[in-house]
DNA sequence: TAGACAACCCGTACACCGTACGTAGTACAC
DNA sequence: GTGTACTACGTACGGTGTACGGGTTGTCTA
């Protein structure tokens, strides 16, 4: 068989026994990448530019990680890292529930790059593993297979990286005056070629859904739960 | 105010009156960027080869797409062209909404790319808007407010995308038997120091959850389905 | 009908990216 | 003391998106 590196970096050890002692590290580095991404977002993360942040040169980071990619799963981790859960369920489930999501959109709000980077790059560092076996403990007493409730799992994970990812859109695109102008004039000359008869009375109906961000989560990961909760198969 | 062109593509006209004759069209791009995203993924698409697939010049594609992010907006709502939706609602709205589901896995199951832009670009194109237009009229019914429809059609649009995703991701991991390797390896010496003894038992409990994936599919769907016919909110 | 001008086409060039490769220096193993 | 595994990193290559400018073509105005 090969006897290569192997690609996955949670299998390779951070340090050698044999050559000089690093003047960097795995954590440093993705903090800075970490820094970059919430400053200039995901696009803004060069390698280039994270060495310079560190002083240190460019190629000098490939001791470090074997890809710009594995990069990504170290940054994800770190941020999987900051959810706070207690060391033992509460014992109310929906409680418990409802504050690992809250957790989990408190730190992909202060990184709103994650989501993107999560849904198309799932990974499963130390951190990451722990957080699915908080969820598990929660689901301990729950007969369904182990198999439903990790699909159950990604199904939350999934939802509140969703939710953070439409927040952090809207973030955006609110941004832009000019943007928002453009949308309304296009919206509004879609619909007055009557083609969108349910559209039109959806957007007449007074668009009043700006409520408190922490509301319209909460409601949302509620029907979420609601759904795990009630789960049979 | 401003008189420049607008940043938004549906907003810009297809075709001037004054200069020669188009050589190509946004549909014929948009349909070459496709057909590389199909064989290549998202990250195999870039203007150069789009240009020489058509026999253009790379420069020449900038006259029909003002950025390759608006490429991405014109390759989206061609996907979202290819729904088959009948003209009216059937009345059943779970049937409908389960058959509505069914074409949005199945065009991005042709389409792997398409969930990962959906999720972090939505946009609003004549086809998106017919989709958008078809849900809300088989929620016609409902009392609910246009708001609450619009937040309920983004959750459903939402899970169908991140199912996608999931199963493109299974794909590609599952396409390298080293990386199962690796990944296997690293969960077990994981589990193996015995921190994480509820995933123990998760994985311990016999991994037989590799159903047919339409079974999959429908059984998640229906899910979000009954979220959607029970909000009263 | 003359000519202005808008829009098309596209070659060149620039800044930036990830990273392969080679070299120099360092510290432990034998 | 020597070999060797490791760190550090400058240079270079092939790729990217796209700004710019010049040549060409068709239509609209005078």
């Amino acid at each position: 068989m090969t006897n290569e590196r192997p690609e996955l970096i949670w299998l390779r050890p951070e340090r050698a026994t044999r050559g000089p002692a690093p003047a960097h590290s795995r954590a440093a580095i993705a903090a800075t990448a970490i820094a970059l991404a919430d400053a200039e977002g995901l696009a803004g993360v060069s390698m280039r530019k994270i060495a310079a942040a560190l002083g240190a040169g460019t190629m000098s980071l490939y001791t470090y990680v074997p890809k710009k990619e594995h990069l990504f799963d170290l940054m994800l981790d770190a941020v999987a890292g900051e959810w706070r859960l207690p060391d033992q369920p509460s014992g109310d489930q929906r409680a418990d529930l409802a504050d690992f999501a809250r957790q989990g959109i408190a730190a992909m709000r202060r990184h709103p790059w994650t989501p993107a980077l999560v849904l198309t790059r799932p990974s499963m560092g130390p951190n990451s593993l722990r957080c699915t076996e908080y969820f598990l403990a929660v689901m301990a007493a729950s007969p369904l297979s182990g198999g439903t409730k990790m699909e159950l799992f990604a199904m939350l994970n999934g939802s509140i990286c969703q939710f953070a990812q439409w927040e952090a859109n809207q973030r955006e695109a609110g941004g832009s005056a000019q943007w928002q102008a453009e949308l309304a004039t296009y919206l509004g000359s879609a619909v007055a070629t009557g083609a969108y008869p349910h559209l039109a009375a959806a957007f007449a109906g007074g668009e009043t859904t700006d409520m408190d961000p922490d509301a319209v989560f909460d409601r949302f990961v509620a029907r979420v739960i609601d759904l795990i909760l009630a789960a049979k198969g």
